[in-house]
RNA sequence: AGAGAGGUGUCCGAGUGGUUGAAGGAGCACGCCUGGAAAGCGUGUAUACCCGUGAGGGUAUCGAGGGUUCGAAUCCCUUCCUCUCUGCCA
């Protein structure tokens, strides 16, 4: 959530950037958020002062019953009853004050980057680059979802037997597909410096909170019920969560973490004719890159991410582009969203495959993350996730754009991890 | 899952109702001492919010949340977690 402070400092820049957002209200939420910040105020410094005043008239009975002086200590005492019924109240009006205040930031997006331009939809975003060729098919080429029938990799009235629509099953060369794709990208992060992780796929409330799933938006999770645990929609949950409460060193910095991890989300609603095949699932798995930085680093970092999402796709021999969102079409908690998409040459569009984002302090602020810097001040750091990559929409890609009449060419650089180079 | 023990500051560890944000030790930082270092000595060493230009002050925090009390790290309740034993299990 945005800082208060930071509203308070800059209020014409972050009522333009909402207002880029399309946010409805935004000075007049901006203003609310301000005035029940001062509210919060006065109502802490009144419980502080009655709070005091109880704590010394307590002390001061301690003393007497030490030198036994019973009476003073008895007539002491009742003074207290009125200033405690008193704070009560006033403890009362400040809790309800901060709880107006957390429920009213949490419904605030992020302020997006200056640079992030001002848009209703994904019409209004920003091509940045497009790199690759864009395969030329036969007029007998097929969508991919008429592949994995021909060659029986992927299966999903099997998993609508299993599970229900939306969880397909791998097999033979389609479940080795997978596996070599994760490999592959693993090691590749481990390349770039990233770490390694394995988290939970389920995770807590808290870490619901922490990233920004919750409030609001668990009806995307699933959620184990019994144990109010909620099933990811993405390994940015755990792996973020890992530095909640976390007060970091200035030289700790940057940390890179990567981490494959299956993805559940219900998508409720938004079932349509361009979510054929693999183009939406509700389980899938990905390799997510988490970046913690130095916040005057994050913009350079988030840079490094782009041009590391994109070697993959390179390596991988698809032709993809580069969009900068526009406000209407970020996320919740990001600053600036850079999406890949790769061109998939039968059903001739292109496909998101990974969001790379910089949160600045949005998440790091209800995550309390911070770091100490030199002159001993903690600040908050900076967050940054992106997936390297999403497998579905690449495997789609993949097989419709290697199709030839004597099967699919599975690039390169995956034979290694597949021991064959063609299905 | 059952029985028992326990969760205190960066770490170890004391503390069972009264100036305890918390003894003592270790670590770390700075200073003194030294030719240099070690040892020794001294000082400092949490987080959040609020008041104050500042020095400084206030409030809260001893796993979390409630309660009893004038006063709670200490008593009671709920909950989470850790350890030991038993059970179960990949």
């Amino acid at each position: 959530m945005l800082l208060v402070n930071t509203i308070r400092e800059k209020f014409e820049d972050a009522v333009i950037g909402l207002q880029k957002r399309n946010f409805p209200q935004a000075e007049e939420t901006l203003k609310q958020v301000l005035e029940l910040d001062n509210k919060r105020k006065e109502a802490q410094n009144e419980r502080d002062n009655l709070q005091a005043e109880s704590n010394s008239i307590s002390k001061e009975i301690g003393m007497l019953m030490k030198s036994g002086k019973k009476e003073e200590a008895e007539k002491a005492k009742a003074r207290t009853g009125e200033i405690k019924a008193q704070v009560k109240t006033l403890e009362e009006a400040y809790n309800q004050i901060e709880e107006e205040l957390k429920h009213l930031l949490y419904s605030i997006p992020n302020i997006p980057h200056d640079s992030v331009p001002a848009g209703k939809s994904a019409d209004d975003n920003i091509v940045m680059l497009e790199n690759g060729n864009i395969p030329v098919l036969n007029d007998d080429k097929l969508p991919h979802w008429e592949l994995i029938k021909k060659y029986d990799i992927i299966d999903f009235d099997l998993g609508v037997k299993i599970t229900g629509a939306g969880f397909p099953v791998y097999k033979g060369k389609g479940a080795r597909l997978q596996r070599a794709l994760i490999n592959f990208f693993l090691d590749e992060a481990v390349k770039n410096g990233y770490s390694e992780v394995q988290p939970p796929i389920l995770v807590n409330e808290d870490s619901g909170y922490g990233t920004g799933q919750l409030p609001d938006k668990e009806g995307q999770m699933y959620e184990a019920t019994a144990d109010k645990l909620f099933l990811i929609p993405t390994a940015e949950v755990p792996i973020t969560n890992l530095f909640r409460d976390v007060i970091l060193q200035e030289q700790d910095f940057p940390i890179k973490n990567a981490g494959h991890t299956p993805c559940f989300r219900r998508e409720a609603g938004s079932w349509g004719a361009h979510v054929r095949g693999l183009n939406r699932l509700h389980q899938f798995d990905k390799v997510e890159i988490v970046q913690i930085s130095h916040p005057d680093k994050s913009y350079e970092a988030l840079e490094d991410m782009s041009i590391y999402v994109q070697s993959l796709l390179q390596k991988l021999e698809l032709p993809y582009r580069v969009l900068k969102l526009c406000g209407g079409d970020m996320g919740f908690t990001s600053a600036l969203t850079y999406d890949m998409e790769v061109y998939s040459a039968a059903q001739e569009r292109w496909l998101e495959v990974s969001s790379v984002s910089n949160f600045e302090t949005y998440q790091a602020n209800r995550l309390k993350l911070r770091y100490k810097s030199e002159d001993k001040k903690t600040n908050l750091a900076h967050t940054l996730n992106g997936s390297a990559l999403a497998l579905p929409r690449i495997v789609a890609a993949i097989l419709e754009n290697n199709q030839t009449a004597e099967g699919i060419k599975m690039p390169k650089v995956l034979v290694p991890y597949l021991g064959f180079d063609k299905i």
